[in-house]
DNA sequence: CATGACGATAGTTTTTGCCTATCATCATCC
DNA sequence: GGATGATGATAGGCAAAAACTATCGTCATG
């Protein structure tokens, strides 16, 4: 799209907020006749009518409802930057942001940031659930100090420092009759509507993903795609599929699901924490210590 | 923020990522001089230098670093409104969208989605994890047809029906003292530094809490606040503090956390389904009346 | 039936954004 | 050490875009 557009959006959603051109003009500083002749070019360059004008107002379309979400969390991102670029004029606060994975949120996050605070009780830790692919960027970004992901190489400026290894282990609404096997073969799985996550979320564990399925000797069957973790077990709990997931999903113990080993182990990407070596100061280092610490003593 | 910085913003990106201005006035359309005061005027408008210039290329400063992942998601933004306007040309699928909660997801959710599979074999049912605010807007616009969410009252034009009453139950680390007690007195939490996510998730929630404090006779210490529930228990199981959940969250049975009902017990506000009554249809109806008999099972 | 409000059209003016030409500075190569 | 090329900045001009005002067409209201 060509992002001249964008700023008309900000026109059709001020419309839409203020119910009739005249009033939506005059919040933006222009004339009537111009802010129609916005939102005509609009409608033109998207192909679809945003707006129901009536003489008593204007209201959107079914086509405009479907897209204010979208374009609300537009504008909101672009209040994030401004606000973003207010505190970054302002300097940095004496805090470490550390994101986690949800597998790992229970398994390898709370004894490393115990011992963190009990190191450096002033530094205050924030700590923020998301996916791998959202934590490097925030790492390279600067967003995130550390983060505990699933990761097996650098990538640079990023560093990364073997914390956890991991393994796939079978999810089964509990009533599957695969379920009442202690251990499950991967080739069982051949055929099951599978319950998958965006490979975009964490890359690394949905090639190994394929990959066990492949040198199982099956192509997964993805049934449907969720947007978490915590999606994707509610679904394997309904019965709608089963999943592959981190052996650390299994620590949860969410009802309805059985977690079951794997016949033959099959290892996936493990629990790394990472860093971006072009930002380490003393509390990263603290905190990779600890890290590093806790994976010689496991 | 004027949505006008955008098209400078996504100057800004190019120029990132080709790591000089002539290459990236080349990849926008465009000669390099009108490009270099677009810079500066966005630099300006900002009170931000973004820009480091030298004569071997041009990277980003620490503070245009700083902004570059909330300009990323910006643009991801942006891309979604195209994507969407897309869509919405295309018209609906055949599919029922679900939000759900975190702490419903368990609990509520699954047994639902069983019967109406059951019952609707050829729709297709995509759960979307996410908040109740998220969740109500999401229902206005149409993005979801259903919700899981904790709510009290209908938002016309969304309808609700409850379906769970609730209670907030102590989260506490299981190295806590009063962790030994079956039950916990709402008073004891006193001064006890207290995990908590922001009002805007879930008001509900939040307004029910600290009413419950207040009755009790203090008001609660947010030692940290952070971006989802599983972080919220996560930050209970390293040790940091406390917190007060929904009961359905134990059901998740999390490592290093002790859930404990309070000794005086305090309602929450339950899981009600909601939708929005001016988009209602044949699969929306089918899953109310699953909701509404599972409601009368319990 | 008169009036006011709403959105659209038309013509004009102003502003913006682009162009090319050129400059200043620095790094590299001969 | 000087020539050369690359980088980003400045300056002036031009075309397109975006704004203005004036006015029209339509509908609801009193």
């Amino acid at each position: 799209m060509n992002l001249n557009l964008i700023k008309r959006f900000g026109h059709f959603l001020a419309i839409v907020e203020e119910g009739n051109f005249g009033r939506a003009a005059a919040r933006l500083g222009m004339s009537q006749p111009p802010l129609t002749a916005h939102i005509q070019a609009l409608e033109h360059a998207l192909g679809v009518r945003l707006l129901e004008r009536s003489h008593s107002g204007t209201r959107p379309t079914w086509e405009g409802e479907a897209l204010l979400p979208a374009v609300r969390r537009l504008e909101e991102a672009a209040r994030a930057v401004e606000a973003l670029a207010r505190e970054v004029k302002l300097g940095r606060r004496e805090l470490i942001t550390v994101g986690c994975i949800t597998s790992a949120v229970f398994g390898t996050l709370p004894p490393i940031v115990r011992a963190f605070r009990a190191a450096r009780p002033d530094t205050v830790v924030s700590v923020k659930e998301m996916d791998t692919t959202d934590a490097v960027e925030a790492l390279r970004r600067g967003e995130l100090d550390v983060a505990f992901a699933r990761l097996e190489r650098d990538r640079p400026p990023i560093r990364t420092l073997q914390i956890t290894p991991d393994e796939l282990i079978a999810a089964l609404p509990d009533s599957h009759g695969l379920a009442a096997s202690a251990v499950v073969d991967l080739a069982a799985l051949e055929g099951q509507p599978m319950i998958v996550l965006p490979r975009s979320i964490s890359p690394a564990y949905f090639d190994g993903l394929t990959a066990a399925c492949r040198a199982a000797g099956f192509a997964p069957v993805a049934a449907l795609e969720v947007n978490s973790a915590m999606a994707q077990l509610a679904l394997v709990a309904s019965g709608l599929g089963v999943a592959l997931v981190s052996a650390g999903m299994a620590r949860l113990a969410p009802p309805g699901v059985a977690f079951r080993q794997l016949a033959s182990p099959v290892a996936a990407v493990g629990i790394a924490v990472a860093w971006n070596a072009e930002r380490e100061n003393d509390a990263i280092r603290a905190m990779l210590g600890i890290a590093q610490g806790i994976k010689t003593e496991t």
